[in-house]
DNA sequence: AGAATATTTCGATTATAATAGAATTATGGA
DNA sequence: TCCATAATTCTATTATAATCGAAATATTCT
């Protein structure tokens, strides 16, 4: 991952509501959801919720895709984990490697 | 970890110097750099790098300690490690936990 | 085509964060 | 005690992000 991903991503996270509906996303696996659910569950207006999915979508953190008149949401595992190596890599080895 | 922390946490993170200098404190060890080597390091004036290390050091990130007239900064890797786990907690667990 | 539903974009307001020079605090050595 | 070194806090300026009502866009059904 480039660290500007990387820093797009964290700024698309440090967010109250964004994190809780990443978080949601993660554990609702691939099926996702959709974006007026999202709202509902979260009692957020659908203008800040759209706000916040294109953050994250832009991020690359989450994915979309039409289906009928509804947007799915899903969270995509592989930027996820990218996020998470670039933030340990190479961890300690200017220490000996141990950790 | 709590849902404030973690917000904390991902706000120092989501800023590029301050992500450099927690990935250069991670690959470190618990050796650590002093406040003004990071400042030298990455060619910061010293009031920023300070301001800096104060947020990661607030949101549990790092560690500070003095060392005679230095203060020596370390990644706290607990800290990181259960920042990490708080992301992905509970992986697919709406959808079989099939991930 | 027209109505209903789902979602996004626009735009104005409000709130929060980054930057860095100058002043301040803390430690150690002569 | 006086000086040098190391780092932080203060303060003002500048830049960026969050919120949400209203208008616009996209899709489906009759």
């Amino acid at each position: 991952m480039k660290k500007s991903n990387a820093v797009k991503s964290l700024t698309a996270l440090a967010q109250e509501s964004r994190l809780d509906i990443f978080r949601l996303l993660v554990r609702k696996g691939k099926t996702g959801m959709a974006a007026g659910e999202l709202s509902d569950y979260f009692g957020l207006p659908k203008a800040t919720m759209s706000f916040h999915l294109k953050e994250l979508t832009n991020a690359g953190l989450i994915t979309a895709k039409r289906e009928s008149r509804s947007i799915i949401y899903a969270a995509n595992y592989d930027n996820m984990n990218a996020l998470i190596n670039f933030l340990v890599e190479n961890c300690c080895s200017d220490n000996g490697g141990k950790c």
